[in-house]
RNA sequence: GGCGCGGUACCCAAGUGGCUAAGGGAGAGGUCUGCAAAACCUCGAUUCGCCGGUUCGAAUCCGGCCCGCGCCUCCA
């Protein structure tokens, strides 16, 4: 059984889809005004993590994520740049799906755009105005919190005791209710307007995902995430939006991950510690493996202290794993296998599962891998592993590459550029004669371009230890 | 002030009433090795932010306190 802690409840639940073997999931997308950092990424990683486990324990997953081309922010680049809003957000819309790319996040199956469907989002607000829980209000719409005796379940926030920011006094807009929020904007100077049956202007910022979700997903639907700083306002208002309008519930499990921070400080670019992942991967040399690993294995509902120090130790542990199925596939192992072996898988994918079942309990189930790693290359330091059993066990931990993707290529994917190659020969003849000295000048050489050589009693072998990052 | 997370070894982190408090990293010593790498073995918290309480028994439950963090109207 599956279990995830709902923001709604603010309880672990069992996890029921409304299909049987079927999860409809929207995860809000990024905000395209500016280049996403690892925070960003955080949380698409914790969504990629949800998704590929669901696919992992045999769900068909439909996965949406929106990308907000058109808010507050987007507007105001496009204008001080003196560009169109698209031409403004192209450039950050490819960039995040190369970052997507680089951590090998899963691709959603559809990305809609905020500017792609205003009428969708039209067609709801018309509806709210004609059920009257919205309202026009100089030329903008808003929508009439007093209307919806549900509001603050998901925030858990009493509207009496709320207490208004410095946000709400400079908020330009006119509204009956502070509280109330707008769904359309009626034109100003320098915004784009979209000339439709409700009037001229833009949306409002959560509407696009109640029109965007209920086109894809339909309502309801399964899972909604997003960070917990989403949960209020942008998901509580979600929730008023599609429920007055559709009159049934809007989502079943809303979850939500937690920030990450760095060097136990919030990031920011003012404190210098804001970083993008090609800071990270093409400017610092860091393995995007070790990165994915990081913001895999911290769970999703604890902040996630980021530190050079903890990327050494995901890099650590990931290098640990690679050894592992490197030994698995270049050491000579007597034929046969043994029943302990396929005793030890059993367990060990039970551990596994269990871990990722409860709440995507991440470290429950990397204890289990790194278990079998202890256990496995016990036996094969005592030669007891036959050849049966490490195909198996290789095998195995790869298969769980579906969950965490994390794993270097398979050996028949991976090959070494014929210099380095005849590199690695020329150590073997140098060595055989004995000329150390030329033997380890090549090793450095080799060490440098990312290639580390093994001496065994069944000859060298070389791994490649740096997975090349992005471009 | 309200709502919500968290404080377990040098670092990351699991454990929410009971066998010796998982696992990873770093460190120290050892085996192996031309050197190295990897692997393996050994060592490492009498103790879980603090103080009380409940209980035969508490990291875990209850009360109080301290500290860190997030949200509180367009932030993942």
């Amino acid at each position: 059984m599956i279990r995830f802690t709902n923001t709604l409840s603010g309880a672990k639940e069992p996890f029921v889809p409304l299909v049987p073997g079927e999860v409809k999931l929207y995860t809000c997308g990024p905000t395209v005004y500016d280049e996403a950092h690892i925070g960003n990424y955080r949380a698409y990683m914790f969504e990629d993590l949800l998704k590929r486990f669901l696919k992992y324990s045999g769900f068909r997953v439909t996965h949406v994520m929106n990308i907000t081309d058109v808010d507050d922010k987007t507007i105001r680049g496009a204008n001080a740049k003196g560009v169109g809003l698209e031409e403004y957000t192209a450039p950050f819309i490819r960039a995040f799906h190369e970052g997507l790319a680089v951590l090998r996040i899963e691709p959603a199956d559809v990305y809609p755009r905020a500017t792609a469907h205003i009428p969708d989002m039209v067609r709801i607000i018309k509806g709210l105005l004609e059920k009257g829980v919205a309202y026009r209000k100089d030329g903008s719409i808003y929508f009439k919190i007093s209307r919806f005796p549900d509001y603050g379940r998901l925030s858990k926030f009493d509207l009496s005791e709320l207490r208004p920011s410095g946000r709400i006094e400079s908020d330009e807009y006119e509204k009956e209710s502070i509280q109330d929020f707008a769904l359309w904007k009626a034109p100003k100077e320098g915004d784009p307007v979209w000339e439709t049956e409700i009037g001229p202007g833009r949306p409002g910022w959560h509407i696009e995902c109640s029109a965007m979700s209920a086109r894809y997903l339909g309502q309801p639907f399964d899972i909604h995430c997003g960070g917990v700083d989403n949960i209020f306002p942008h998901h509580e208002n979600e929730i008023a939006q599609s429920e007055a309008f559709a009159g049934r519930p809007f989502v079943n499990y809303w979850l939500h991950c937690h920030h990450l921070i760095v060097d136990g400080e919030k990031m920011s670019k003012s404190k210098g510690n804001f970083y993008t992942i090609p800071d990270l991967v093409q400017t610092r040399g860091i393995d995007p493996m070790a990165l994915r690993l990081l913001l895999v294995s911290t769970h999703y509902r604890k902040v996630l202290n980021f530190t050079f120090e903890a990327l050494d130790q995901a890099a650590a542990g990931l290098r640990r794993i690679r050894d592992f199925l490197f030994e698995l596939e270049t050491r000579a192992f007597p034929a046969g296998s043994s029943p302990e072996i396929a005793l030890l898988l059993v367990d060990t994918r039970a551990k596994f599962d269990e871990g990722l079942a409860d709440d995507l309990n991440i470290s429950i189930s990397l204890t289990a891998l790194f278990e079998l790693i202890r256990r496995v290359n016990v036996l094969i330091k005592e030669d007891r592993l036959a050849a049966g059993d490490a195909i198996a066990v290789a095998a195995y931990v790869y298969s769980l590459d579906g969950v965490l993707g994390i794993m270097p290529p398979r050996p028949g994917e991976r090959d070494l550029p014929a210099e380095l190659r005849a590199k690695v020969e020329a150590r073997e003849k140098a060595r055989k004669a004995r000329d150390f000295s030329l033997a380890d000048k090549i090793r450095k050489e080799l060490a440098a371009a990312g290639v580390v050589l093994e001496d065994t009693k069944d000859g060298v072998r070389w791994k490649i230890v740096r997975t090349s990052g992005g471009s």
